[in-house]
DNA sequence: TTCTGCCCTTGGCA
DNA sequence: ATGCCAAGGGCAG
C-alpha cells in the first residue's frame, strides 16, 4: 500500500536519527512496530510504500499519518524557526526531518533507559525488553514483538531489567512502570496539561530530570516547545551561539532557547541535534 | 546555585 | 588476549 505525503519528508533521518528506537534498516526498507503492528516501509518519490500485520493496511493509514505528524505543516514550522541562520542551514541540509508522535508509554521507558546511555545501547535495551515481555507479530516470515504493556513489564521486576542489561536504570524503569500501572502517573492526562505542569509531574519520577522529561514531552506528549539539552545540543549551542566563552549551564541554555525560538523550540532542537551529531 | 563523583554496559582501539 | 576508554543524564553530597 502507498501513501502520498504532500509535505517535506525524509524517512531515514526521521526514523533513525535518535528519537525513535526500534526501527531496523534493510537497504531502503525500514521495519518496526507501531501500536502493536509490524510495519515495513520505504520512501517513494511522493510518499511511502508499506506492508503491515496484523491490522489491515488501509486501517493503518491514519495511524501512520499521525505517527509522522503530517498534521504539522512543516513549511509553517520552517517559517517560524528559520529566522536563525544556524537552524536555517540545518533545515537546508536535512529538509523533511520530522518530529514523530510516539506512543507515550513506550517513549517514557525509552528515555528513562537513555540516561547516560549510548543510542545504540538504548536500541538494544528496548529490543531486549520487547523480546522478553512483548507479544509476537509476524510479517513475510519475519517476527517482531510488541512493546510490553505496563502490566507485562512490571513482571520483570528490577532484577529482570538488570538481566536485560539496563544497569543502574533498572530500578528507575521499574518504579515508573509501577506508577503508570497504578495511575499515579497518567500519561494521557499529561497531554492535556500545560507544558510546565506536565514537566513537573514527570520530574517527580526517580531517573527523570529536565532532559529526559523534555524528550518525553516533545516526542510523545504534544509539547512542541520542549527543548531537551543533551550533550549534542549543548555542543551545538556552545559552539554556535556562545563561541569563545564559558557556556551557560543547561537550565540557562534551556531558558535561553525557549525565549529565542518560542513555541517551536522543539523543532529547532531536533535540527540542531541532528546537524551537530552528524557534523 | 553550582560543581564532583558515582552509577552500568557495549564496542572500538591500543 | 587484555585492558582502557568513550558514549550517554540524574542525583546526592
Amino acid at each position: 500500500m502507498e501513501i502520498a505525503f504532500p509535505q517535506p519528508f525524509d524517512l531515514a533521518a526521521t526514523l533513525v536519527g535518535g528519537q525513535a528506537h526500534r526501527w531496523k534498516t534493510d537497504g531502503d526498507w525500514f521495519s518496526g512496530v507501531l501500536r502493536g503492528n509490524f510495519i515495513k516501509m520505504r520512501q517513494t518519490s511522493d510518499g511511502i510504500e508499506f506492508r503491515s500485520r496484523p491490522a489491515l493496511e488501509t486501517d493503518l493509514v491514519p495511524l501512520i499519518r499521525d505517527y509522522f505528524r503530517l498534521d504539522d505543516d512543516l513549511m509553517e514550522v520552517y517559517d517560524r524557526i528559520c529566522f536563525d541562520d544556524r537552524v536555517a542551514a540545518m533545515v537546508e541540509q536535512y529538509p523533511g526531518l520530522r518530529i514523530l508522535r510516539q506512543e507515550p508509554w513506550e517513549c517514557l521507558v525509552a528515555y528513562v533507559c537513555s540516561a547516560n546511555n549510548s543510542i545504540r545501547q538504548i536500541h538494544n535495551n528496548l529490543e531486549n525488553i520487547s523480546n522478553a515481555f512483548g507479544n509476537p507479530i509476524f510479517l513475510d516470515g519475519d517476527v517482531r514483538r510488541t512493546f510490553p504493556t505496563p502490566a507485562q513489564l512490571v513482571e520483570a521486576g528490577e532484577q529482570g531489567l538488570r538481566d536485560l542489561k539496563l544497569g543502574f536504570r533498572s530500578p528507575n524503569v521499574h518504579q515508573v512502570t509501577v506508577k503508570v500501572l497504578e495511575r499515579s502517573l497518567d500519561l494521557d492526562e499529561l497531554i492535556a496539561l500545560p507544558y510546565e505542569d506536565a514537566r513537573e509531574r514527570l520530574m517527580e519520577c526517580r531517573g527523570i530530570g529536565a532532559k529526559i522529561a523534555n524528550c518525553v514531552l516533545l516526542f510523545s506528549l504534544e509539547k512542541p516547545q520542549a527543548f531537551p539539552v543533551d550533550v549534542w545540543v549543548r555542543r551545538a549551542l556552545a559552539e554556535w551561539y556562545f563561541p569563545g566563552q564559558k557556556p551557560p549551564t543547561n537550565p540557562v541554555l534551556e531558558q535561553w532557547a525557549h525565549d529565542y525560538f518560542g513555541n517551536y523550540a522543539g523543532y529547532a532542537n531536533q535540527y540542531l541535534f541532528h546537524g551537530r551529531r552528524l557534523a
